[in-house]
DNA sequence: TTGACAGGCAACCATTTGGTTGCCTATTAT
DNA sequence: ATAATAGGCAACCAAATGGTTGCCTGTCAA
């Protein structure tokens, strides 16, 4: 989870994680398209979504190919965000409470 | 929205969320309780959560009360990971049938 | 009024992070 | 066979991160 977490934080890894949701199964080289860096800075940057377990890769012949795991970003939602969602109203109706007795 | 993911990305600041879901409007000592940091090292972490927008905060005599703002968690679960939900499925099913594939 | 208590500020430190360059290996196409 | 293509590995680097210590300020209670 943390992983996962600590995976999502970097922009350009979101961007990779985004590029691959519109389009599934690319090489490193279609991926690394467009993208202000290095091969190899891609390269870790997928190694970590990859550990993250947020991309599965298979090699075919010289190519591999990226496929995006939308599991553990589903997990997060359900385990992480969902849990914030409850009470939601309640926590901000209280901050507004307390923000306005400030002045007390 | 950045901040947000970054913010999120430490496992200290996520519990210090926790903490504030479970009892929202704790002081930065009652905050500290239990955690093996100091207390200036929990301030830094409570200044990013305030900087990404998580916590608000109000002066109450010497007390600094921390309250939890569960918007933008929110918000990406809405902007970010739902976009990941719809089509799950088939990028699963994609993903297997590669796999499968892997030994053509 | 004088401690004690809650918190703030700044300097410093080691490790991690995000990136680079240079070179190597394996596969494909000519 | 050989050149081009796709990717891997390792060393190196600067900046960001997560933490520390030491000291200072403001507020409350005895």
């Amino acid at each position: 989870m943390d992983e996962v977490f600590k995976a999502l934080a970097d922009a350009s890894r979101r961007l990779l994680l985004d590029r691959l949701h519109a389009r599934n199964g690319q090489t490193l080289l279609e991926l690394c398209n467009g993208l202000a860096m290095t091969r190899q800075a891609v390269t870790k940057h997928l190694a970590i979504l990859e550990d993250a377990n947020l991309v599965a890769t298979i090699r075919h012949g010289r190519e591999k190919l990226h496929y995006l795991n939308p599991v553990p970003i589903h997990q997060i939602g359900e385990r992480w965000i969902r849990k914030f969602e409850h009470g939601k109203l309640e926590a901000l109706s209280e901050l507004k409470r307390k923000l306005e007795k400030r002045d007390e």
